[in-house]
RNA sequence: GCCGAUGUGGCGAAAUUGGUAGACGCACCAGACUCAAAAUCUGGCGUGGUUCACCCCACGUGCCGGUUCGACUCCGGCCAUCGGCACCA
């Protein structure tokens, strides 16, 4: 029996108990039926879940029981991206345990996550900082590595102060750490890469496949990886035989117009190419640009500085002889760290120019060049030889051909991307299985080793060195090639490498002979719907892909994209602000399930707003769908006494009223299915969730006119409609009419189209496109019909009295247009 | 500077292929119920004009223009907000 009241709190944790001992939601590896793989970014164990969490794990959940109900072996998994710096700096401050810590806040996390009433496979649980996981991470380093997509190098890296550690360049946000916002310095480190630039081509070509990305998140992508196409020129030194300087320039074109060259501070023959008259000047304008911050390097508004090296190029073009400068505005990393100058035609090399009076020649000609001015336009070419006369687009590839055949250049495509570089100079992540014997150098763990556990005898109150540092048995091992006393790697993995691949895990969690099973990750994998944060656009999802395509190539799976789908959610709001702790205006969940139950907070999350959208909370919001929740409840209390599981709808012995609410029915499933499988619109399936009850309401009215079958057909195709999104209701409510099942095992209501519209429509008739008149007419009325009905109105005929109609527009089952002169 | 997204009542928003702009909800207003309040139920709710009222008329989807019988929707040109990239040669 159903209460009169509707308490969620006792019932919501009633039937947790329940799904928690039956676990109901399990994805069978072996099924018939087609398969469909939902995911949710999995949580950073941060303590407790917020608002962004309820939203990310809610659409994903309605999207699984959605596709399950329609007949889908569903894999809905959860797991946990547990290694990573706040577990250590909570570490150092409290004088906790990080594995105790993130444990601790996993349980407590996993239970809130319980409450919210999510149909998760829990026997997949993925818990990245657990032995039996990162042994797995451990292995596919070595593929990696084996493969040579695993390297180490001595670079100048990214290095964060307040971290103290380095991070890949992803990880910088203009110019500061992603994690803690302080300032990001260089330092020359050897450090590990992974060779992701391998894929650059491969990465930019696949976003093409990914049809159901939106384009927000691949425009980011296509302009991380920044491809460009170019050529190399190479110069001759001219006080150094033998010496060349290659530069990388998108403007051949413009060749015939350098006048000078300039290298960056970290040139690697920048020494070579200092004369002993100018050395003290460079040396210091070396150390200077060392010293400055990437944003203030970055700076485009900074002027730009400069020292002559004292050699220089000859430009085997035009025979000139260039002076070598160093500048901060050449970037070591990119191209080939030095750049060819054309004051005239570049902006950068312009401004420079101008403030160290370095001449110009002018190689380029069109409409509006000033010689005054910079002008960077295309246009025709003067002073370039036999070049000159052509246009830029024909110059730069006759130039480039022409350096080509001489021996001084080449077509070179470019890449914005950089190599990913992987360790952490920090305890609380996975340590590379990588050790360094006197003999034999760098040595790969042996696989059956694995996993290289983290040590327990650490400190963590060390300030400025890795906690790890402080293990007196970490460090000491012996070589796996020849025996010898070794030593570790001190350093850990990016936690970026560990959630590149846990999708895959979860299609095999418990596989402890490998990291996964080829032939059940090929049978669940790609994902086929992905739900998560705007914010790893770049970070999470390009790695992801890499990882994928590196794998592939490694033989272990053979697909080529990890995710068909994705949908980048919105930000939670509150009152029109980004969340925040700082800000206070953010919302507990537990105190959401408290007041009004899970189910209240999933209707209202997906409500208002489009689940791409920002998603503005508010208290109101919550108050009206609580209300509507009561208002459903009490439907079903009230007429309990009349639903009949097993009606029997006749629709030959309705009356009209009746069949209008068989009506309302099956439109309400064909507009809520539709909404559901167009892109996920739950705020429109929740206004027809809202017009389906008060169309009930509507008919329920007067008591006497109430067919007991119709009735049950409307409300039990509501409860199974709202099953989905008000999981703890609904399930409570079938349970009380006595239903043996669960609502989540039934099929999603199928709809029949004769139905699915209302009996008569109201036709819109115009006159030169304006609404004069509506009338209620039949449906599927012919055009001649629908014609002479609209020009029989009266309002037609008074407003066309003594005009000549030129032309009538008929729109079946819509409008008529009457056009007059 | 380049690229992407967005722009509709007081607010969140809705609107198959161009075809009733503002569904649904929030807020607000009025009424019913109540001793009263809450809850609930019923109705109203873009702007302006006209009217006792119903009706009716005009305007209205960021701005300007175009195509069309008809434009939130298509085309051209702007503006604003948000996000990404950017001394990338």
């Amino acid at each position: 029996m159903l209460d009169k009241e509707y308490y969620p709190q006792h019932i919501e944790k009633k039937w947790c108990e329940i799904w928690d001992k039956t676990n109901p939601y399990k994805a069978e590896d072996n099924s018939l039926k087609p398969k469909y793989y939902a995911l949710s970014m999995l949580p950073y164990p941060s303590g407790k879940l917020h608002m962004g969490h309820v939203r990310n794990y809610t659409i994903t959940d309605v999207i699984a029981r959605f596709k399950r109900a329609q007949g889908y072996n569903v894999l809905h998994p959860m797991g946990w991206d547990s290694f990573g710096l706040p577990a250590e700096n909570a570490a150092i401050q409290h004088h906790a345990n990080p594995q105790k810590w993130t444990l601790d806040n996993i349980a407590y996390m996993k239970k809130q996550l319980k409450m919210l009433g999510l149909s998760i496979d829990w026997d997949r649980e993925v818990t990245t900082c657990l032995p039996d996981y990162y042994k797995w991470t451990q292995w596919l380093f070595l593929q990696l590595y084996k493969k040579g997509l695993a390297y180490k190098k001595t670079a100048p890296v990214n290095w964060c102060e307040k971290c103290a550690t380095v991070l890949a360049n992803e990880q910088v946000i203009d110019g500061k750490c992603w994690r803690c916002d302080s300032e990001v310095t260089k330092k020359n480190l050897s450090q590990w890469f992974f060779k992701i630039t391998e894929y650059s081509e491969e990465l930019l070509k696949d976003l093409d496949l990914l049809k159901g990305w939106g384009d927000n998140v691949k425009t980011m992508q296509y302009n991380w990886i920044g491809k460009s196409q170019g050529s190399i020129l190479k110069f001759k030194v001219k006080e150094i035989e033998g010496l060349e300087i290659p530069v990388y320039t998108t403007r051949a074109d413009t060749a015939y117009g350098i006048t000078y060259l300039v290298v960056a501070p970290e040139y690697k023959d920048i020494e070579k190419l200092t004369t002993p008259e100018n050395k003290e000047a460079v040396e210091k304008y070396r150390e200077n640009a060392k010293k400055l911050s990437e944003i203030e390097r970055l700076s485009t508004e900074r002027i730009k500085t400069g020292t002559p090296l004292g050699t220089h190029i000859i430009n085997p073009f035009t025979g000139r002889v260039c002076p070598i400068w160093v500048a901060d505005y050449a970037l070591v990393d990119y191209g080939t760290g030095a750049v060819m100058a054309v004051p005239y035609h570049d902006e950068r090399d312009f401004d420079f120019a101008k403030k160290y009076n370095l001449p110009m020649v002018q190689v380029i000609d069109g409409e509006g060049f000033d010689k005054d001015k910079v002008y960077v336009e295309k246009g025709t070419l003067i002073n370039s030889a036999q070049f000159s006369g052509m246009s830029c687009e024909d110059a730069k590839k006759a130039i480039t051909e022409f350096a080509l055949e001489n021996g001084f250049g080449e077509f070179k495509t470019q890449y914005r991307l950089r190599d990913w570089l992987i360790s952490r100079q920090r305890y609380w992540g996975a340590p590379i299985p990588i050790v360094y014997c006197p003999n034999c150098g760098e040595v790969a763990v042996d696989e059956k080793d694995l996993p290289v556990l983290l040590p327990e005898d650490v400190d963590f109150s060390v300030q400025g060195k890795s906690p790890i540092e402080t293990s007196k048995t970490f460090r000491e091992t012996t070589c796996p090639k020849c025996g010898a006393k070794a030593v570790r790697d001190m350093d850990t993995m990016d936690t970026f490498v560990c959630s590149s691949w846990y999708y895959m895990r979860y299609a095999d969690a418990k596989n402890d002979k490998e990291c996964f099973n080829r032939d059940i990750i090929n049978k669940w994998l790609p994902v086929d719907q992905y739900v998560g944060g705007i914010e790893h656009a770049i970070l999470h999802l390009l790695y992801s892909r890499f990882f994928t395509k590196a794998l592939r190539d490694c033989n272990l799976l053979d697909f080529d994209e990890p995710f068909s789908n994705l949908l980048t959610q919105g930000m939670v709001l509150k009152d029109g602000s980004k969340m925040s702790k700082s800000k206070g205006n953010t919302v507990d969940p537990d105190e959401i399930y408290q007041n009004y139950g899970a189910d209240t907070a999933r209707l209202f999350i997906l409500s208002d707003s489009p689940p791409a959208r920002d998603f503005d909370w508010t208290d109101a919001g919550v108050e009206g769908c609580y209300k509507f929740i009561l208002r459903v409840y009490r439907l079903y209390s009230k007429y309990q006494n009349r639903i009949k599981l097993n009606y029997n709808l006749d629709m030959n012995s309705l009356s009209k009223k009746d069949e209008n609410m068989v009506r309302e029915a099956h439109i309400s499933i064909k507009k809520i299915t539709n909404d559901i499988e167009n892109e996920f619109q739950f705020n429109t399936v929740i206004s027809r969730y809202r017009e389906f009850t008060n169309a009930i309401y509507d008919y329920v009215k007067n008591e006497d006119e109430i067919n007991n079958d119709v009735l049950s057909f409307a409300l039990l195709t509501l409860l199974k409609l709202i099953s989905p999104v008000c999981v703890f209701l609904a399930e409570e409510i079938y349970s009380n009419l006595g239903a043996t099942n669960s609502i989540h095992e039934e099929a999603w209501c199928k709809y029949d189209e004769k139905l699915a519209k209302t009996s008569s429509l109201t036709l819109i008739v115009q006159l030169n496109g304006k609404i004069k008149d509506k009338i209620e007419v039949e449906q599927d009325l012919s055009n001649s019909e629908l014609e002479e009905i609209a020009k029989n109105s009266p309002k037609i005929k008074e407003a066309t009295a003594g005009k000549a109609i030129t032309k009538v527009i008929v729109v079946p089952n819509k409008l008529v247009n009457i056009v007059v002169k």
